[in-house]
DNA sequence: ACCCCTTATAATCACATGGAATATAATCGG
DNA sequence: CCGATTATATTCCATGTGATTATAAGGGGT
C-alpha cells in the first residue's frame, strides 16, 4: 500500500539524478540584557547549519544535532520556518534544498563552547528597533533612498506601487508602523538593492548600502523570517516563557517581549492581560533587586500549553 | 563568499550518500456548489504530487508544473504548508522528503482532463463540519471513543492530560468549538488509533475506525495542514477571493467563507466587515437569480492586496 | 526621622470592536 | 394584491483594549 506513496511515476527505482542535498539552518534565539539575540558561528555572520543526514530520526532532531555539536547550546522549543531551493546554486548540476527553522532558548542553558556567538539582531536590522521611538535612520537614510528607488522606476505605474509598498512596510505617510513587517521590509531594501547582499549577489548596481550588518548568503533574510515568524507568535502563542529564565517579575516579562518586538508595551495593559489570562502564578517570593518597591516573583503555568491551543495568548503592543 | 555557505563541513565535493528525493504535494482548494472542496487524482484518494526536479525554476514553479500536468488544473495562489521527512521510509537506505503546498483555485479554470477527481473534504474530516450545527457523530461517536482513549492510559496523569486535550480539540466539557484545530482533530484520533490511517501504520491495535474516507499514505494529514491553515489565514488575509469568480454577491462571499470555515457567520457583522475594509466596489450591476431582492454584484478590490498586508482582514465567525 | 526617587500594584475612564436583533426595501409567484 | 423570500440598513449592548491616574512599598541621601 505504501508503494504508491508520492512514489516518482516514472521510473524511481535506483533514479538518482534528481536528488538533493538537504541542509537544516536554525535561527536560535535568545534574550540576553533586554535585547534580542541571534546565536552565529565563527567571526563571520553565520548561521548554524548542518547537512540532514540519514542518521537522523527527524528533522527537527538534526537541527538538535547540528547546532549543539557547533555551538553548544541545547535547544528548547522549535519550529519550521520556511523551506526553499537555494537560489545561488541554480544552474548546477547539483541542487540544494535548505530547511530553516525558529529555536528559543536561555543563554545560560549553554555548556562552554568555543565558537558560540550572541549578537543583538538589530545589528542586522538597525531599522527594527523601535523602543526609543522611530530610529532616525528611517527617516533620514531609508525614506530617502526608498523614495529614490519608487521615484526611478520605469513607468509611473510601477512608481506609485513602488511608493506605496514602500510606505506599507515602513509605516511613510502617516501609515502606523508594524513590527510583524519586517520580512517584507528587507525583501524591500534587497530588491530596491539598499543592503549588501543585493549588490553581492547581482554584482550590478553597486549603491552605497543602508546601515545595518551583512551575512553570508541569504542567511539574513532567514534572519527576517524567524524574526518575523517569532514576533507574530508571540500575540497568540505563549511563546515567550521559553525565553524567561524560570521565575521572574512581571517587568522582566515585560521587557523581553518588547525586546522580540521592537517596541514599547502599556504597562498596565500588559499585566492585566497576562494575569487574566492566567498564564503565570505567583511563587510567594519577591524580587528587590529591581531597584524600588519589591516585585512579585512569578513563574509560568505550564497547564496552559494545554489549554491555550485554543485559546490565543494576545500581547497588547502599544500604537504609538 | 558563497563557498562556504551551508557547506557541508566533512567533505562535500562529490558526496552523495545522504542526498534525499523531494517530492513536492498538492493540497488544491476550490469551492464548488458550497462545498469546501480538493484535488485528488485517480479513484483513490491520491493528492497531485510528483518529484522536485532540476528543471523546475523554484520549489513552486515545480508544484505548478506537477499539478497542472496531472490534472489540468491551473493554480492562482499557492503558498507553502510544511516540509517533513516521511516516517514510513525511515530507516531505508533511500529518504525521501515532502515540501507541501496549498493552493487556491476556481474549478472552472481548468482544462479538460482525464483524471481530475474534486471532491468535498468533509468527507475526509465528516467532523469538521459544523454549519448545521454540531455533526451528531461527533457526540455519539467521537466523544465516547475518545474518553476510552483516556480512560485506557496507563497513569491517572496521562488519563487527566488526554481527556482535556480531547476536550480543548473538540470542544467537550462545555468548551467553545475551535474550527482551526483540524489538524490538531485529526492527529489526535491518529494517536487514539481511531482513523485508518493508524491502524494501517502500526498494524497493533485494530480498533474500529470512525466515520471519514482515509487517503493514501500520510495524504490525510497533509489535508488537515493544509485545512487548518485556511481557516486560519482567511481571518487576516484576503485570500477566499481566489476562490470566487470575477463578480459576486455579498452572499456568495459568505457562503465561500462559510463552507470554509465549517460554521456559520452572522450576516449583517459580515457585510459590515467587509465593507468597512474596502475589500470590495459595487459593479453597479444586479444578480436576479437569487430568489427575493436582487442582490448587488460585487468585484474584489485588487488594491487591498498592497495595502491589507499590514491591515489584517479579519472575519467575524459566529461563537455559538 | 524625613523626604524623595524608583518601581510595583491597583483602579478607572473612554473608545473601538464585534456579536446579535430588528426594521425596511425590492423582487417573484400565486 | 398579498405573502414568501432575499437583500439591505439601523440600532443596541457586552466586551476588549488602549490610556491615564492613583496608591503602595522599598532604598538611599540629608
Amino acid at each position: 500500500m505504501h508503494d504508491h506513496a508520492k512514489g516518482n511515476r516514472k521510473g524511481r527505482a535506483g533514479r538518482k539524478a534528481n536528488d538533493v542535498k538537504a541542509d537544516l539552518i536554525a535561527v536560535v534565539v535568545a534574550v540576553i540584557n533586554r535585547d534580542p539575540c541571534v546565536l552565529t558561528i565563527g567571526l563571520e555572520a553565520v548561521l548554524p547549519s548542518g547537512p540532514f543526514e540519514l542518521a537522523h530520526r527527524s528533522l527537527q532532531s538534526g537541527v538538535r544535532v547540528w547546532v549543539e555539536q557547533r555551538t553548544g547550546q541545547p535547544l528548547g522549543y522549535i519550529e519550521q520556518l520556511y523551506t526553499f531551493a537555494d537560489r545561488d546554486r541554480i544552474g548546477a548540476d547539483e541542487r540544494a534544498i535548505s530547511i530553516s527553522y525558529l529555536a528559543l532558548t536561555r543563554e545560560e542553558d549553554a555548556t562552554s563552547s568555543t565558537r558560540r556567538c550572541w549578537g543583538t539582531w538589530y545589528d542586522y536590522f538597525p531599522w527594527e528597533d523601535h523602543r526609543s521611538g522611530t530610529p532616525a535612520m528611517v527617516g533620514d537614510v531609508l525614506r530617502p533612498r526608498l523614495f529614490d528607488w519608487a521615484h526611478n522606476a520605469a513607468d509611473s505605474a510601477t512608481r506609485l506601487e513602488r511608493r506605496r509598498r514602500a510606505g506599507v512596510a515602513f509605516g511613510f505617510d502617516d501609515r502606523a508602523w508594524n513590527e510583524e513587517l519586517a520580512l517584507q521590509r528587507y525583501e524591500l531594501l534587497y530588491e530596491a538593492g539598499l543592503v549588501e547582499e543585493a549588490t553581492r549577489d547581482h554584482g550590478s548596481t553597486a549603491l552605497v548600502s543602508v546601515p545595518g550588518r551583512p551575512m553570508i548568503a541569504d542567511h539574513r533574510r532567514i534572519l527576517a523570517t524567524g524574526i518575523a515568524r517569532l514576533r507574530s507568535k508571540i500575540k497568540y502563542r505563549p511563546v515567550v516563557f521559553e525565553l524567561m529564565p524560570p521565575v521572574f517579575t512581571l517587568l522582566q516579562l515585560q521587557r523581553t517581549v518588547e525586546a522580540l518586538a521592537g517596541r514599547l508595551i502599556n504597562k498596565p495593559n500588559f499585566r492585566r492581560l497576562v494575569e487574566q489570562q492566567e498564564l503565570v502564578e505567583e511563587t510567594g517570593e519577591t524580587s528587590v533587586e529591581t531597584g524600588g518597591r519589591p516585585a512579585k516573583l512569578y513563574r509560568f503555568r505550564h497547564a496552559v500549553l494545554d489549554e491555550s491551543i485554543a485559546a490565543g495568548t494576545k500581547l497588547p503592543l502599544a500604537r504609538g
